[in-house]
DNA sequence: TTGTATGCGTTATCAA
DNA sequence: TTGATAACGCATACAA
């Protein structure tokens, strides 16, 4: 452990001005390459380090990127966290992380907090896109692009899931296989990305002229044991549903459990699809069905985006709908 | 989207000198309630934020934390990371995170990224803790806490979880159930943390005088995939197998799959462990058994053992093993 | 090829 | 209660 030393030091032992010790540290300029070895030997020699602070204030540049998110469980976000750092990483950019529970208060506190830092853009990642986010945003003088939420008619860059039209995709492949009657085991209304779903899941049914009881639509929290039991209710209700879809792997799994428990066949009597892609999907003994997309690719198009808002002389502002893919699996049959 | 504007122009706009103006933002120093008044004005009317990095500069301070992990992927990291947030949030420190994909010249070189961009301590999670670590730590004047992992006899912090002694407990569990004969399903040579629990496991045989054929302890590579191959491949080595540990749960999962697919009842016939805790558990059909240990708590625990670190005046070494309990449920039973 | 001097935006020390 | 001014450690324009 030794004491960290400053550019004046190393000039004054190597017998130099501090300028041309900044010059070996950044190949700029043109130095003699004897006092470059000089200079290097004492660097070597005193284990010297710039400080990045100094030189960021003086250049006005600190490679820092903020990502705010709500929340870091769950296999996504960690994902597009690997994306986002992996782009980041190529540019020699660093990551400051929030993570904000999805308190609006705190979400508005760590936009200060990362532009007080310098921070040279900020990813985004809420649960909700709120008046306060929007007006912050377009007060700060930052690029920002939002992830995994829409901005709707605001000139403020995203890149999201098209939850809406890969439910509605879903659920008409499964019309297209001859389900009529359907159950659906939705999220918490909080949760703007399960309502997408769920609205593309009703307007799927609408426009094949179907329609279902309220009662068979069901809300649960994302858990498996949500799903267990909204299956429980929904099979209380009735029993000619041929088909159920949750909005998550979890409550899908649930769902799938119950029906064992109750000894219906899956997907002889019912099918069951989850609108989302975890290894839970893909842990159940009976491959569980359900939507594929990437959160890495996500938070690779986040970053790149950024960035390149970043280099952009102009305001400059994307949205962006990332692709997905259904999997139908054994979960899931002809009806 | 305004430029931003600095403290001397803020002190312009007042009236008063920079002095002053430092005073009203920081609350320090007298300042006439009057001129305080009139300052928070101009900051209001500007949209002033003080630029942390020259604040940062003059203060020797950074309030940053770096963070140095393997990967993001799993549930475990992103809870840990969950856990450090947490604390550090409380003090107002901010995290800087750097994913390195176990790669040994990128941990090395975050770690002088990290000293350069002048954090104030690193914890620090890799694959392997390696001699190329700890001289690097030993020379950086930071304090570092590493985390799910063992620094050994060095003056190093650690916080971790005790592998071997969960997994020896583990099987001693089963051992007193009646099972004898045990086969074991463990993950790649590279995986310290997954060998620990192997030498757990054996000692515990050794302990209680059994003995194993060689070819009944099998390696993966952690994926549910190779759980059912592993299994597949016991099955057809010999048939008198009563109990099978896994050293995670995902080859757990695909070990109680292959069961189920010889239809071999679980647990009557076989009983099944995973020497790990993660959703995976609870979503089979079947409740796997396992091992819990909060992932979150010791991120806590390694962010308040930096914190210490950092706030003590002589150097300070901790070494902290977490708690674990051990959770049999459905896929285990008496022999 | 090298050195000098200034600026980056704060905080902190003194003096007023 | 306030203001001037010196750090903080570096980059860089300009001069030598």
């Amino acid at each position: 452990m030794k004491k960290d030393i400053n550019i004046k030091e190393v000039a004054k032992k190597a017998g130099v001005s501090i300028a041309t010790v900044s010059r070996v540290f950044n190949n700029s300029g043109t130095v003699k390459e004897s006092t470059r070895k000089k200079i290097e030997a004492v660097i070597e020699e005193t284990g010297y380090y710039p400080n990045v602070l100094a030189r960021e204030l003086a250049e006005k540049k600190t490679h820092l990127i903020g990502l705010i998110v709500h929340s870091m469980i769950g296999e996504g976000i960690p994902r597009m966290i690997n994306g986002v750092n992996e782009v980041l990483e190529e540019h020699d950019f660093n990551l400051l992380i929030a993570c904000t529970n999805g308190n609006l208060q705190s979400e508005l506190k760590h936009f200060e907090i990362f532009r007080s830092k310098r921070v040279e853009g900020i990813l985004f990642a809420t649960r909700e896109f709120k008046e306060e986010h929007r007006e912050l945003i377009k007060k700060i003088p930052i690029p920002v692009v939002v992830l995994l939420q829409r901005t709707e008619q605001e000139q403020i860059s995203f890149v999201t899931f098209d939850n809406y039209t890969f439910a509605k995709d879903a659920t008409k492949k499964l019309i297209a296989l001859g389900h009529r009657k359907f159950a659906f085991i939705g999220g918490p209304p909080t949760s703007v990305n399960a309502m997408e779903r769920q609205l593309g899941f009703c307007d799927a049914l609408k426009e094949n002229g179907l329609s279902m009881e309220v009662e068979l639509s069901r809300n649960g929290d994302f858990t498996i044991e949500a799903g267990y039991q909204q299956m429980e209710e929904i099979l209380a209700i009735q029993n000619e549903v041929t088909a159920v879809i949750a909005v998550n792997d979890g409550m899908a799994i649930g769902a799938l459990n119950c029906l064992q428990d109750h000894e219906i066949g899956v997907p002889n009597d019912i099918s069951v699809l989850g609108l989302d892609d975890t290894v839970l999907a893909k842990a159940s003994r009976l491959k569980l069905s359900g939507v594929h997309y990437s959160y890495t690719n996500l938070g690779k198009q986040g970053a790149n985006l950024l960035l390149k808002q970043m280099e952009s002389e102009e305001l400059l502002y994307e949205k962006i709908v990332m692709p997905y893919e259904i999997h139908l699996r054994e979960s899931v049959s002809e009806c």
